[in-house]
RNA sequence: CGGGGUGUAGCUCAGGUGGUAGAGCGUCGGCUUUGGGAGCCGAAGGUCGGGGGUUCAAGUCCCCCCACCCCGACCA
């Protein structure tokens, strides 16, 4: 490809709206272009990159032994009725009626509609099992896109979907799974972990999450050094703490004028945070009110509190709640002087403390050396703390790290989740209908693009990893108005066709500097120099994951990068 | 969905107290230049996010709406 021809636009300001590399990178160097919020073209140089990714997969994929088909975008409402999504997802669901009124959603996943599809043509025990995927483009209408293709609104996902007569087979195909996911992670040079994981919206028994390791994830992992246990932090159960060795004071009353939060509580009365106790209103199903306690030093982490409450229907009470409920104000929340009707939670954190800081539930006051057994009583223990670093592996009680990730791929044992309600029903070798067992395992395509960036950048610009780039050697003629360097160069770019390059020629009228900084940004893995070296017959080849450079004669410099780029691709 | 912020040329931005819009980069024409985002001369390019209001006069003040970004909660 000649770059004066090709649809491949750089820029040299940052695009104001990017933050995270990915998205400032991708847009900047003209591999996509948004159309609306979390919804992106996708540019030729882009594209590439993005069926090198699918390819990738696709290969795995089918090693494994699954059949690649394609499903649709428009999905009948009455699929999802079925298995009662279509109330259930919410708003994250792009729903729309054709002429006749007849309702569809774009599908943001498809479950239904591949199980639909073998209910059709399974009926027994010698079809399964079966493995089954798509490289699709789904919709989910994110409360919030962000960071570019990171979370995008249209995004393209590689689903698969997996059909065994029992729970043993169902396990194999899961496992199946995870090996392949391992093999193509490695490939597309992604450094990833795999992370036990909630199974969420999709449902069933089990999942994981393998999760790169970026900043501008929204995972968090917890993972032991020790025993190599790794887990999302939201499903990391926390136990309750030994309890503290210390001789209980004598509780005081104790005047806090306008100290509200945990930190200024902290200063103010000179005690460390874990001597605070924290509590934390909330409003459950728009009206209970649920009182959640916890150690200063801790936050809650929703999601667990989520499992505990068995809804995700609550939030914080604002202000006028609490002044209604408690006749108080935000800071001064305690257990003491609760009004019925009020229920605690005590998270584990508070096990076992000594000479706690309490609020009363009365502005600018709080009690200081309240004890557990003697000032106050303990009710139920909940598990509804987040996972911090140096929290107890819950394997091996070694300290954990914790890191924030990018969740690439997901996969889920679905059980008969889907199977039961949509019926699909096999016969066994006994005569005896039963429901097929299911898995699922998606993989964020375009996510992964913006993934390897993350992982794969400087401050000059991307550098792609040899199996994904758009183009796999560039060379750049620093002065196509000289005879000789536009000869030799335009005799590089057809021997580098010739034997098999994906090769882009620079021939632009720009200045060696110009396309030094552009061959940067956009991230070619290898460039030739064609400049004034050609006076002795030579060419420079630079490498950028690298940097290291070095001159060849003309006769050999394809060779020699046709060598280096088979090397990077095995 | 809660909180914060931004919308002015293709891009990045500047435009006290209201007086009819600018810069750099990019683009186009010309000359010069060619190993790290070159120089000079000239030119084109704007419903100032949209609507309403106040005013003799609105990019600027007021109201409503929209879009986009960031933080939080949620998904590949």
């Amino acid at each position: 490809m000649r770059w004066s021809r090709y649809f491949l636009y750089t820029s040299k300001e940052d695009p104001a709206e990017a933050e995270a590399p990915s998205h400032r990178l991708l847009l900047k160097a003209g591999f996509i272009k948004q159309v609306s919020a979390g919804i992106y073209e996708i540019l030729p140089a882009g594209w590439r990159v993005i069926k090198k990714i699918e390819n990738i997969v696709r290969k795995e994929m089918d090693r494994s032994g699954a059949q690649e088909l394609l499903l649709t975008v428009l999905n009948p409402a009455e699929l999802w009725k079925e298995t009662g999504r279509w109330e259930s997802y919410g708003n994250e669901l792009f729903r729309l009626k054709d002429r006749n009124g007849r309702e569809y959603c774009l599908g943001p996943t498809h479950e239904e509609e591949i199980t639909d599809l073998v209910r059709k043509f399974v009926h027994s025990y010698r079809q399964l099992p079966l493995l089954l995927y798509q490289i699709q483009v789904k919709f989910r209408d994110e409360k919030r896109p962000r960071f570019g293709l990171i979370r995008g609104r249209e995004f393209i996902m590689k689903d698969a979907y997996s059909f065994d007569a029992d729970e043993f087979s169902a396990m194999m195909s899961y496992e199946n799974m995870k090996f392949a996911y391992d093999r193509i992670f490695k490939k597309l040079r992604l450094d990833v972990i795999m992370a036990q994981a909630s199974v969420g919206q999709i449902g069933g028994s089990q999942s994981h999450e393998f999760i790169a390791f970026t900043d501008y994830g929204e995972a968090k992992v917890g993972y032991c050094e020790n025993c190599g246990y790794a887990g999302n932090t939201e499903i990391i159960s926390l136990p309750k703490p030994d309890p503290q060795e210390e001789e209980e004071k004598p509780m005081e009353k104790v005047h806090t004028p306008n100290v509200r939060t945990i930190e200024e509580l902290s200063r103010f009365l000179n005690v460390h945070p874990s001597k605070i106790l924290k509590a934390v209103l909330y409003i459950v199903n728009a009206k209970d009110p649920v009182m959640v306690l916890i150690r200063g030093d801790r936050d809650i982490d929703e999601n667990k509190l989520e499992a505990v409450l068995g809804t995700e229907n609550f939030r914080l009470a604002d202000d006028k709640e609490v002044k209604d409920l408690l006749g108080t104000e935000k800071g001064f929340i305690g257990i003491f002087n609760l009004p019925e009707g009020v229920k605690v939670l005590w998270d584990n954190s508070l096990y076992g403390v000594k000479n706690m800081v309490v609020a009363l539930n009365e502005p600018d006051y709080h009690y200081v050396n309240a004890n557990p057994g003697r000032d106050f009583n303990y009710g139920k223990f909940v598990d509804v703390a987040q996972v911090v670093e140096g929290d107890p592996c819950p394997q091996c009680k070694s300290p954990l790290k914790v890191r924030k990730g990018l969740e690439l791929g997901h996969i889920f044992l679905l059980g008969t989740r889907y199977s039961d309600p949509m019926k699909a029903y096999f016969t066994d070798p006994e005569g005896k209908e039963k429901p097929i067992i299911m898995g699922c395992y998606g993989i964020g395509i375009s996510r992964v693009m913006a993934a390897i960036v993350e992982q794969h950048h400087d401050e000059k610009g991307i550098k792609w990893p040899t199996p994904v780039a758009p183009f796999e050697v560039a060379i750049l003629c620093l002065n196509p108005s000289d005879q000789e360097l536009a000869q030799v160069s335009e005799k590089l770019y057809l021997e580098a066709q010739e034997k098999g390059l994906e090769v882009i020629y620079d021939d632009r009228e720009e200045s060696a500097g110009f396309k030094f900084a552009d061959a940067d940004l956009v991230g070619f893995p290898y460039r030739i120099v064609v400049g004034k070296k050609i006076k002795e017959g030579k060419v420079e080849i630079q490498k950028r994951a690298t940097g290291e450079r070095f001159d060849v004669s003309v006769e050999e410099a394809i060779n020699r990068v046709k060598e280096m780029v088979e090397e990077d691709k095995k």
